[in-house]
DNA sequence: GATGAATGAGTGTTCATTCAT
DNA sequence: AATGAATGAACACTCATTCAT
């Protein structure tokens, strides 16, 4: 009202910065979250931790989110909002098959395995069973999705004759399995005998496209 | 019943009959024990409620366990106990690679998939970031016993022309990563959409073995 | 509207409309508080609740009242104040006793029973126990001085023949018995059972006056 | 089974002997209950405070009591049972009405004024506000049975002349007013300036006998 | 051996109070 | 003056573990 004028009047910049400053602490407590999660489990991690972690009072958690169950549900659907942006590129260019799928896997490594949603996607696995909403979000608006994608470019370089037929139906499970590994892997033996993703990855296209060659 | 078949003296005969008695209770824990901790998960498992389940006191599972811990552990162990001992099995034969992989299938359906066994590996994959010692037991008895033979087999087989070349390394890990993922999945979108692993699995070894032929 | 009659120096009238705001959120803040606190009690009660229907922020009730303990306090001694005032007209006049005490009565019913300071005293009654001042209070401004004056008035009625002798010494708080039972009846089972307050207190006096006559 | 024959089996004492421990447990924490509710209120109870005053963990409360709340409840109803199983006795004689009802002013002397029900009543005043059940079960319970009662009684006395009539339909709930005030009195300003209950209570019933003559 | 009552450390959550803006 | 985000002490309730019977 005062300052109406100018380009930015304090009486409406002020909310603004609170604003950020919010979600500034939204983020910090989310991430701290995710440490203490990953590392205890949903059951075993404490709130008071988490605070510690994100540099504010145990309190304070609560001004952000509901309770325990709704941070960690936040985490889990908040890591998952950016894939599901993405998901619908996959399928957009009609590249050739080898070529898609290992642009995929690349997306794959730069977006969760190179990322601390890899943590997150681990406990989604560990702990789905307890919180039927979060498999459900993530089978409806993740796998739910990607999967027919994956049906129909490996549907179309079939019939291309890039990959092998007969397996088509089991194909789209089939070629995620080794991300489904990847991640858990690492939970597991990661300290004894790490994976090396890209690899396996690579390998897994070489075996699908038929690029590995039998002897003859 | 055992014990009507001779007369023998009583002193030698009342341990052996509490010796199986004992083991009976043993398994009847840790039989609830597998319930409770993979309804709930290890943190939130009740020692309570594995008790009643198991319809014996609270304060008898302390005279077989030491601790739940102790518990957890022993439950996961003994999980693993006759896979371990079956897996020499697995190279003896030196039928094709085809046949020889599709025993394996077989072979997990019945001794995990098929079981409750799988509720164990399912709840190893979830916790064993909290069980050093666990993720490192199934390592050193199962995997780093089973990936060599796995190696040695599709080494073979490649020589043989059976399967594509140039993969092997990654092959063994490739192998098994189907078998993780129906593990899991089963937890996570068991009840939304159940996975057909059979098919899944067969699929694998035909796109393996190039059962699937490109199209010409 | 008060400030709107003449013209006054603006130095001088600032602080008196100031003064005027203040006391209009004080007012508003403690009619909040007697919601509140009549809802859930002292201790369950929650000073959000309070600011949020006094539509002022939490800290402003800080501004206005040192704790919630004084918020307290100052509700209850407030609405004891106009109360308090009155007391001495009570015994000013001369009239018949049975006119004196209906008198009363109609005060009574008018300034507490049909006001919301009924539930201030209703609170009083609940919570004396751990507000000792408040007890003191209550005693030292209202019933020391209510007492004394009905004793006075009731022992003219009796010297005069208009009600009984020998039970003088007890009157006074035989009389307002009644008055106890209203206010705290309504709070246990006032939306049982509603008490017809009024007939209760007329019963009373003509109970006291001899107006119900015995049957000859 | 062993001593069958003997009149109290090991095996049948046991449980007998546990029972009895576990209902003086039950008593010992209910005591300690009423006196921490007593001095500080529903809400400002602790729990930590009631189990060090039962001589009990923390913890032995839940073993008794499901929450705060049932124990609360328990407390109240527990002690409104003994005066529900007399309240027939109450109107079984003919006895005339000043003796009836000197009769229940003493029994209200011995079984609540004179004992710590007295406070369990007091906290159902200041309470009831928010435990509904309770402002239920009392009214039901307790003052629906005996409002009737005394109208009976007071009713039959009318009609032999013993009292003032015009005045019944009103005369149990004032009959019963100084029994209120007696208990909330106490709580406020009993240690300022203690009620003589009994002299109270005497000059209500010389009062609606007559027994205080006008001056003629 | 078996029991289950008792323990008390541990944790999620609330809320009076403070203070930077 | 007014705000409301932040704090952290406090408290109800849980549950692994112990131990007298």
């Amino acid at each position: 009202m005062t300052a109406a004028a100018r380009p930015r009047p304090a009486a409406e910049q002020q909310p603004r910065r609170r604003a950020l400053v919010a979600e500034d602490r939204r983020r910090q407590i989310l991430d701290a979250a995710l440490d203490v999660f990953a590392e205890r489990g949903y059951a075993a991690a404490r709130l008071e931790d988490v605070a510690a972690r994100a540099g504010v009072a145990k309190g304070t958690i609560y001004l952000y989110f509901a309770d325990k169950r709704s941070l960690f549900m936040d985490l889990v659907r908040g890591a998952a909002a950016p894939m599901i942006e993405r998901i619908g590129e996959l399928a957009a260019t009609d590249a050739p098959i080898d070529q898609l799928l290992r642009g995929l896997v690349d997306k794959f490594q730069a977006e969760v395995l190179g990322t601390r949603r890899k943590e997150v996607f681990r406990l989604v696995i560990a702990e789905a069973g307890r919180f039927p909403e979060i498999a459900e979000f993530y089978h409806r608006d993740i796998v739910s999705r990607i999967l027919p994608l994956l049906r129909d470019v490996l549907g179309r370089a079939a019939r291309r004759g890039e990959i092998p037929v007969g397996v088509e139906q089991a194909l789209p499970h089939l070629f995620i399995a080794p991300f489904f590994m990847s991640i858990t892997w690492d939970g597991l033996f990661g300290s004894i005998e790490p994976l090396d993703t890209r690899a396996l990855l690579n390998a897994h296209i070489d075996l699908l496209t038929g690029a590995g060659a039998k002897k003859p």
